[in-house]
RNA sequence: GCCGCCUUAGCUCAGUCGGUAGAGCACCUCACUCGUAAUGAGGUUGUCCGGAGUUCGAUUCUCCGAGGCGGCUCCA
């Protein structure tokens, strides 16, 4: 989307900013039209129908920009709830705002919505638009907003919160940022006053509906060229479980049906690329009930992935001076009482086994026993491979790697394919170094994390920085500071954009996380570096100086893939199932013509295996035409078929997963070819098109 | 954990207003020996997620539990 060009409107005094656009001669309706203005003196949006009190500039809002889209999407929430409130009476309203993609409205309905209601208030908002509906704006003061919202609870809050926000009483962590399209908040001209739209009907100007709202929205509702209601979901009020559980209408608007269209599409195109259906599809692992939820097994074609991906970040590990440990899953508590997880994190471990206790005759307990709990963090652990010995700052950086298998108690609702599992194996590292050290190891940190992303065919990314959350953190403020500045200053030098997330980080310290675009845009936070002085402290963690003196190291943490299962799932996702060669579970599947090659095609797959290539032979009764097919769909990179004439020729014909195809390759040609392309770990499908020249 | 929906063959799904069930693909057998996405014919496969209850009878109804999906909250 290519930015348009900004275009002003003067405004004069009295007149509204429909009545300037058509006096400009600007059309207000179809896709290139307005639908709202900004001001530009104040920066605000206005409605079209918005009378300045003195002459104004303003910019033209249209459908289709960012803008835009929010607009006629907030604007759809109020159709929608309209509807609802017609078809279900006594529906309370929470909020309704626009979101990345579409809205949402939060009600509180009698009974939870069924997908039947759905298709009911579709309709019914099709009706709504189609009656063109006028949204017209209605300045309201504090007092009169409550005696008109008192049947609405919730709308209700928001006026108190709104009251306590202008008058500096409410902290902002309390006012949910979604829930200022209904009430402004905070400094700034207008805040604090309050507004009611009202839907009037075409033709009697008679007001049908109503909602405290701060807009702007559409002249009309006719406005809406396309839209869908998604789903339903339970949402609490203003996000915290601690308060009453509404319910959910999600939707999506456009600025034309096409766009609709196209968002459909681009949600069907993320479905075919799920990993969860791929992953039976291409028989890569599964989650045995047997097991329980969030538990994954791989099966021999998912093990394939894995394996490639550990060696080679093994073997990349141990290129940048990475030294390998191991640790147990299962530990007494006191471990995770040093550490101070258990303080933060014990409902997201597993309950602890109680173990050695001893009791008496009389069941009097003899000799107390201990906790021992399953492993969520690695760190601990390798504080204690640290603290094994003296270490001298001559063995600084220390980088200790671990493939660490941890369990975490994910809450039932949460588990979500590989992406959000109850055991998994982190690639995780520790570095233990000097305060001196800290920033170049951090800047080759950061290097190396990219580097390895890159050769797994990863390489659009941005950084997070995420920084003290001030209710949850252990340290003085300096150390975090300190922290903090150093892993800005690092990711600003890497040239990446940098997003700043206050408040995100862990307990122990600030944190950089990579975000990486995959091949369909989405996002996908992956490798965390993090700065830790606290951890060293609790351990008491220390390395004799070049002055005889005893210090305190710094610690980093670092997890590049995150967890091995969620990089699995991020790169089937990537790939769509169509893995780059070296990754790919069956590389070559050779496909006779007729059974007569058979013999001669295995002698092709004894050289590929020769060279460490993963060959399989369709020797099926099936005709080739269903081998290839089947071969397709499995997403081989490499076809190899072979007729009478390759036989003859002592050559093979490929075929690549685009259906491209080149007939009568000699073998050893081919068999070149592919380990060339392993061997390089060329993250393209190879196809006819890298040989133009045959 | 909370709310809603869902669970039938290895996979994707249909069906039974309560009388124990079907399709396509996969798989097996036979015939065909074929040049770039489905050869034909025949065949096998189910505790209808688990437990309890109601009933003459439950895959179907009720309750409890498990697992999945979509969200919310959470995510060291």
């Amino acid at each position: 989307m290519s930015p348009e060009p900004v275009r002003l409107v003067r405004v004069s005094a009295g007149t509204s900013a429909l009545d300037a656009l058509h006096e400009a001669g600007i059309e207000a309706s179809g896709p290139a039209g307005a639908i709202a203005v900004r001001d530009r003196a104040s920066r605000e949006l206005r409605d079209l129908s918005w009378v300045p009190d003195a002459g104004a500039d303003v910019e033209i809002v249209a459908p289709a920009s960012p803008e835009g889209l929010s607009i006629l999407r907030h604007s759809t929430a109020h159709v929608m709830a309209q509807a609802v409130q017609e078809l279900f009476p006594g529906t309370l309203l929470g909020i309704g705002p626009p979101i990345e993609n579409g809205f949402y409205y939060d009600f509180l309905p009698s009974r939870p919505f069924t997908p039947d209601d759905l298709v009911a208030i579709e309709k019914k908002m099709a009706e709504i638009i189609k009656s063109g509906q006028r949204f017209a704006r209605r300045p309201i003061d504090d007092d009169a907003a409550r005696a008109e919202l008192a049947h609405e609870k919730f709308k209700l809050e928001l006026v108190g919160l709104k009251g306590n926000a202008s008058e500096g009483k409410s902290r902002p962590d309390e006012f949910p940022d979604e829930a200022s399209v209904e009430v402004e908040v905070g400094a700034g001209a207008g805040a604090g006053a309050l507004s009611m739209y009202d839907n009037l009907d075409a033709k009697t100007g008679e007001r049908v509906w109503t909602d405290l709202c701060r807009g702007p929205h559409l002249p009309s509702t006719r406005r809406i060229p396309a839209f869908k209601l998604m789903r339903t979901a339970a949402a609490y009020w203003r996000g915290s479980e601690k308060n009453e559980q509404l319910q959910r209408i999600y939707g999506t608007a456009w600025a034309s049906r096409d766009d609709l269209k196209a968002y459909l599409q681009q949600l069907e195109e993320a479905a075919k690329r799920d990993h969860r259906k791929l992953g039976i599809e291409l028989d890569l692992f599964s989650f045995p009930d047997e097991l329980g939820s969030g538990l994954a097994v791989f099966h021999p074609k998912g093990g394939v992935l894995r394996k490639e991906m550990e060696d080679y970040s093994r073997a990349k590990h141990v290129e940048a001076g990475y030294e390998f440990v191991n640790t147990p899953h299962i530990t007494k508590a006191q471990l995770y009482e040093i550490s101070g997880h258990l303080d933060w994190y014990a409902d997201g471990m597993f309950p602890p086994m109680h173990l050695d206790a001893e009791y008496g005759p009389d069941g009097e307990l003899r000799k107390p026993g201990q906790d021992y709990y399953l492993k969520p963090m690695n760190c601990p652990m390798h504080c204690l491979i640290y603290r094994s010995r003296g270490r001298s700052y001559r063995e600084l950086p220390l980088r200790l790697f671990e493939f660490g298998s941890v369990y975490r108690y994910e809450k039932s609702g949460v588990v979500h394919g590989l992406t959000r599992v109850r055991g998994m194996t982190q690639d995780d590292a520790h570095i233990y170094c000097t305060a001196e050290q800290v920033r170049d190891e951090l800047r080759s940190l950061l290097s190396f994390v990219l580097g390895l992303l890159r050769d797994y065919g990863l390489d659009d990314f941005y950084l997070e920085l995420s920084t003290k959350d001030p209710g949850k953190y252990i340290g003085s403020d300096e150390l975090w500071q300190t922290a903090t500045d150093t892993l800005a200053t690092v990711a600003t030098e890497s040239g990446l954009e940098l997003v700043p997330d206050p408040g995100g980080a862990t307990f122990y310290g600030p944190k950089i996380s990579v975000q990486a675009r995959d091949a369909i845009g989405r996002t996908w936070q992956l490798s965390t570096i993090q700065l830790d002085f606290n951890l060293p402290e609790r351990f008491e963690l220390e390395y004799q100086g070049a002055d005889g003196e005893r210090h305190r190291p710094v610690m980093i943490h670092r997890a590049l893939f995150g967890s091995i299962e969620r990089f699995v799932g991020v790169l089937t996702e990537h790939y769509g199932g169509a893995f780059p060669a070296w990754l790919s579970p069956v590389q070559v599947a050779g496909i006779p013509i007729s059974d007569e090659q058979v013999d001669y095609l295995r002698g092709v797959a004894e050289l590929l295996r020769a060279q460490g290539i993963r060959v399989e032979i369709d020797d099926s009764a099936e005709r080739m035409q269903k081998k290839i097919r089947s071969a397709q769909r499995s997403k081989v990179p490499f076809m190899l078929i072979a007729g009478a004439s390759d036989v003859g020729a002592g050559a093979v014909s490929f075929r690549y997963r685009d259906g491209g195809q080149r007939n009568g390759v000699p073998i050893e040609q081919a068999v070149a070819e592919i380990v060339d392309t392993v061997v390089r770990r060329v993250n393209s499908s190879p196809t006819a098109a890298l040989y133009p020249h045959e």
